[in-house]
This record gives structure tokens, sequence and C-alpha cells, in this order.
DNA sequence: CGAGCCGTTGAACCAGTTCAAAGACCGTGG
DNA sequence: CCACGGTCTTTGAACTGGTTCAACGGCTCG
């Protein structure tokens, strides 16, 4: 389980919103000048964290937003007792915090699964966003009504889907969210341990290692050091009875 | 299982939005009159179904946002074999159909429980909003972000929480939003059967039915026609681990 | 009065958990 | 260089929480 502490450090600004590398990804939205300029002041630096590190914490009131530069990261909410269930995994280009930002407190975690660098933005210029730029408004709209659409697809597979159907759609949505945020060559490998598969898909970690394997049995995966790599992506979402992420440009902040 | 036919019947105008008897409602925020003057003409009409009525369905294109007047629904998803899970209940004062209108199609459906009355408005003016009525848009979001952090806890109870925890999660959270909504008086029925409770928890009917039994065995419940009454509402939270809904002036469309 | 829906209960079964142990692969410090 | 401890994966075996199957009783509504 989770041990890591917060050891984030905040680090000199590096990318410029101009030339941010995510903007080069097929499926993000373009921006316009305006809008470029305003999310540029609207970042006001970077951050970083290592693998382990704490990043937000349930219960916390923060300052900030921030979207994912580089690096994976996951959200989770923890029971009195230490059981754990992740609620999703974090990429380039996603937000995270805006719960937190609207509702007053965070009502979940967020750990890194790589080291992971974060642009920061601060809460209390989102007030201006709302009222200057319709456009980006409505963007983070989107994306909360995003994050919603895969949470109902997550607790379709956690309430209904059999232990091998679930851990086929997990291993199919990862692939594909690395393959959206251009992280993927393919044969990428997920930065993953099979207890936060496990700790995703509402499994114990011994069965969801007898049901990787089961899968592997069947050449649709391949589990390699801390991941996975994917055979039969079109088996596998046949397996979970799935019909995959929808494409199209996504806009992001 | 669902069994209605999408019955909807188009009413003719009735409750003016200036006044709209959920304003009064202490749980919700107070409106501008500007924000009320705009509200007013993106409320197209008003919409009625009944008990077991699809109101929206997965995969349709939908010109409409609905807001609940009155009456229960539920949210739900299917897999391609027919099992169901159920997402979360919609009560007066919550809005349907955000999803599929920012992203081009449902990607789940929405079921009646009792008679309902919708607001109806039109996906076509949702771009006006954002880009005249900041504090709107800004309301928007924040539903969106109270969907997801409802979906969260969800996830953690169908993921993590035992059958019995999980259960009365579910009551405490159904009692909760009925009494935020001014639709209990305290000992006022949930309109659900057994299915639903089963399909929302990702158990089987015969376990849900013999886990509600195990509650009503130690005071905490009672089921009754088809609903229940809670008779403990402190010990239901305890024994779920849960902290409750936050509550706090919440917007509404 | 019959057909459906809803709730209830018992009994057999099994998917997934828990317990236990061991092997592979690090990185670290002696 | 090797020994050591930690993290991650793997496997077998016993067990159990929850499922499935089957049947029945009560209620409502046409």
């Amino acid at each position: 389980m989770a041990s890591g502490t917060a050891a984030n450090q905040k680090t000199r600004w590096r990318t410029p919103c101009q030339q941010c590398p995510l903007r080069s990804l097929p499926d993000f939205r373009d921006f316009s000048a305006k809008e470029l300029e305003f999310v540029s002041q609207f970042k006001s630096g970077e951050l970083s964290a290592e693998r382990g590190a704490t990043i937000l914490v349930e219960g916390m009131h923060s300052a900030h937003l921030f979207t994912v530069l580089s690096g994976w990261a996951f959200r989770y909410k923890l029971l009195p007792d230490g059981r754990r269930q992740i609620m999703n995994y974090v990429l380039p280009g996603d937000l995270i915090g805006l719960q937190g930002s609207l509702m007053g407190e965070m009502d979940h975690s967020v750990e890194a699964l790589t080291s992971v660098t974060l642009c920061l933005f601060e809460r209390s210029k989102l007030g201006r966003l709302f009222e200057r730029h319709a456009s980006l408004a409505y963007d983070l709209t989107w994306i909360a009504a995003q994050e919603e659409s895969i949470l109902d697809e997550h607790l379709l597979s956690v309430g209904r889907r059999t232990a091998l159907e679930r851990t086929a759609y997990l291993i199919s949505f990862l692939h594909q969210r690395a393959h959206l945020s251009g992280m993927s060559g393919g044969k990428r490998v997920v930065p993953i341990t099979q207890q936060h598969v496990a700790d995703t898909l509402g499994l114990s970690l011994v069965h969801t290692n007898k049901t990787l394997r089961k899968l592997a049995d069947r050449k649709l995966m391949r589990w390699q050091d801390r991941g996975c790599e994917i055979l039969d992506p079109d088996g596998l979402l046949a397996l979970a009875g799935w019909e995959g992420l929808q494409r199209g440009p996504r806009p992001f902040i």
C-alpha cells in the first residue's frame, strides 16, 4: 500500500504553454492565441513529484489545480481500515484537483506512479476563466463530464463484470489512454503493479495475479516488469464487452 | 429488468422558473434576477414520464438537457448480455443529459422510478449560457464535479465495501439525498425495489434480500412496500464507514 | 380469478478471498 | 564482491461471501 511521503518539489518554470509538447498530439484540440495567452498567465509554475509521492490528499484544501505534463499518477480513496479503491489514472494532459477547487476540499488522493511533472494553476484565477473565456469554461465542463463517463464505465466493470472481463477492460482502457496521450509505441508498458490492478478492480492481489495469468495464457497480453504489454487489443475489447474510448478532439487546459 | 417503453409526453408549460418550488429549498443557492431570466428562456417546456418509462437511452443523441422537477429516476448502463449496473439516482433539482449534450451521445440510460416531471432545456442554447452567464457555467461545472464525487464514493462501495457495508451506505445515501431534496419527512420511503438495490451495489437479488434482512434485524432500517424506512441513520453511517454527503449551498439550473 | 411483480427462504455451489510460502529482482551498505 | 532486505510476482490449498437454482406466498390490477 502507499508509503510515499509528499516529497513534492517546486521547480523553476520550464515549459511555456505556447510550446507545450502536448499541444501537438492529434487528440487535443487547437487553441486560439487568446486562449493560449490566458492559459499561459493562468499557469503559475511547475511541480515535480517522484514515484510514490502523494500529490494531493483527501480532505486537503488546495490552492491549486494541476495538469499533468509528463508521467503517470492515480486517484484513489481509502476506507477507515485501509482498504483502497483506485478510481482512475491520470496521464499527460489530464487535469487534477478540479473537484477540490470547486467543492472546497479534496474527496480523494492522488499519488504518482512514475516521476511526474505538473503544471500549476491558481485556483483564485478560476473565476476569471469562467468570466472571460467561455470556451475554456466549456472545456472544463467537458473534462468533468468525460471523467464522469469513465467512472460510469469503471463502475459497470466493478459492479457487473467478472474478474476476467474486468481485467481485460482495465488493460484495454489503460492501453487506449496511453496511446491517446502519445505514450505508447504500441508495445509500451503501463507502470503499475498487480496491486494497483487489484485495487482498481475490487479484487484481491492473489486473484488478480491468477486472472492476469489467464489473459496471458490466452495470448491477449503479457505481464512484464511492472506493467503489461498488449498482444491482442481487439480480443481484450471483445472479452470485456467494451466499446472503447470515444475519440475526437479533446480539450485541455 | 427494465421493460418500460419511452412513453414520454410533452406537456404544456406549467411552472415558471420564477416560481420554481425547488428554489425555496434551503440547500439550493439563490439566483440573481438576471440569471433567473436567462434560465427562464433557456427552458423550452416540460415533459412528464410514468414509472418505468425510459427518459434517455444509451447511444442516443439528444437535443435536450433536463432538470428533474418532481419524482425519482435512475441512471444505468447495460452489458451486451443484459447485466445492469445502476450508476446513480436522480432527484428533484438534478440535471440529466449533460454528458450527452457535451459529448455527442449518451453513454448511459435514464429510467423513471416514479412519475416524473422534467424541465426541458435546449442544448443549442448551451453555448450562450457559457458566453453570457459565467456564474451558470460555473454551476454546470460544479454539478459535474459533484456527480464525479458521488461516483467515486459508489465505486469505493462496490469495489471495497462488504455487502452489509455497501447496503448501509446506499440506504444512507438515498436517505440523505431525499432529505436534501425536500422529499422526506424523515420516515419517508424511497421508491425502489430490491432489484434496484442489487443492481446499484453489484450484488445478486437474493443476497441483497438477505443483507437487507440483516440490517432490519439490527434495527437500522425496515423494508416496506417498495422502499425502505430509516430507523437509525447514524448506525448506518457508522456501519458503512461513510462521512455522509457534504452540505452547503448547491447550484441548480 | 389469473397473471405478474415483488419479497422471502432454503440448499447447493463456486468465484474469489485468505493464508502461507517461496522465488525473482532489485538497490544498498558492509 | 556478496549479503541483506525490500518490493513484486507466483503458486498451492483451505475457506467463505456471495451466487444460482428453485419454490412459494402476498399483493395488485385488469
